[in-house]
DNA sequence: TAGATTGTTAATCGATTAACAATC
DNA sequence: TAGATTGTTAATCGATTAACAATC
């Protein structure tokens, strides 16, 4: 029952499999599956038993020989892993079509996400809404972020704007962002930042099709 | 000069990497900087040089020794390995917020993919407009890839509804798939299918945003 | 009990980094 | 020329897979 969290860095690679798993393990506890061993979990997924087995270990013991995973359990476990059973706070900043579509993403809300404000330059989308959140002008960020505590700030701005609104994220202590922009941010070291780059995974489907003709 | 294409098959890592280059390398050339070397390039990026030298070295010799790399031709030629001199066409299903982001970033008609038919279920948006493409009815879909030459097929709908999405796309010849739905579609084997699972990057920031404070 | 499957240690595989001769 | 930097081979590192004792 010993945690294996202790000081050990997880890798990256291991992070995003989990949240493969926590969707795996959703889908199967809505479709009212109650077992699962790592060898069906590892069919569906294409991955092998063994890498499973070994990701988990990293965390605990979640397993019982013979049997495999209780799937509610096992579920609720990753979802404790992956801090989803805490509140987050995120504001948004860049109300294109695409912070649009993040900020109506009912999802996240559901996993603990709360979108607490959006900010736009825009002075004439400037007081109509999104996901029920009135959109505030760029210049009130600042102020905004003083009084109101946010752990997460949602980039979607053009890549030219996106290190400034980083800065002041960081500088009114801002601990994450999810950046859309198609740019390398600079943060302090104590910020943690993920890259949504949408399009290099279009180009890499474009490598691929064309690898295959050829 | 000799091209190192030859049959082997190149990884996952590199090909994403590739996307990486080229973004860079166009913030570069839209600098007018003219010349750089992997030490410099790595530096931008966070990575070693002799990862940025292995990398290209698979697909051929682009450098000069002393010199480093002149930036506009290893631009393009980054561009021909990725396939991004050729003309793609695309259909999007699902016009939802997503859909219709995706739909109105004209980077990508630039870089030659050209949307060619948006289709959603819903009656109320068929007629309508996205991006200059009137929406059609779902229904249609398979007769209009009967008709039109389609090499990609964008899905944005419910995760419920992808799969069939898919089955469509693929018994009417589509080659690959660009999947936003958060489900693993199973396709034929000489379909090419990236997902993009934009949650799982949000879940990734709540991990290490806990993993941080612990 | 016998069969199944875990968690973990050891072996293998692949990817990253270091080193260096070649040469601009 | 001397200094810089490539492309590539070899060394290292890390991640995946296989194997197996423990045990439900």
């Amino acid at each position: 029952m010993t945690k294996k969290t202790d000081g050990k860095q997880i890798p990256q690679r291991v992070v995003s499999r989990l949240a493969m798993y926590y969707r795996v393990l959703s889908q199967l506890e809505q479709g009212g599956i109650e077992r699962v061993s790592s060898r069906e979990l590892g069919e569906m997924m294409g991955i092998t038993p063994s890498q499973i087995r070994q990701d988990l270990s990293y965390f605990g013991e979640f397993g019982q020989q013979g049997y495999g995973y209780r799937v509610s359990n096992l579920y609720k476990e990753i979802s404790k892993i992956l801090g989803l059973e805490k509140q987050h706070t995120m504001v948004l900043i860049g109300v294109g079509n695409l912070g649009r579509a993040l900020a109506s993403y009912t999802n996240f809300r559901r996993r603990g996400f709360e979108l607490v404000a959006a900010f736009d330059v825009r002075e004439e989308v400037v007081g109509k809404k999104v996901a029920d959140i009135e959109i505030k002008l760029m210049t009130e960020l600042r102020s905004f972020l003083k009084e109101n505590p946010v752990d997460i700030g949602v980039i979607t701005v053009p890549a030219s704007q996106a290190q400034q609104v980083a800065d002041i994220l960081t500088q009114e202590g801002v601990k994450g962002i999810w950046n859309f922009a198609p740019i390398k941010l600079s943060v302090p070291e104590n910020v943690i930042v993920e890259h949504v780059h949408i399009s290099d995974s279009l180009f890499a489907l474009s490598f691929r099709l064309r690898e295959k003709n050829s």
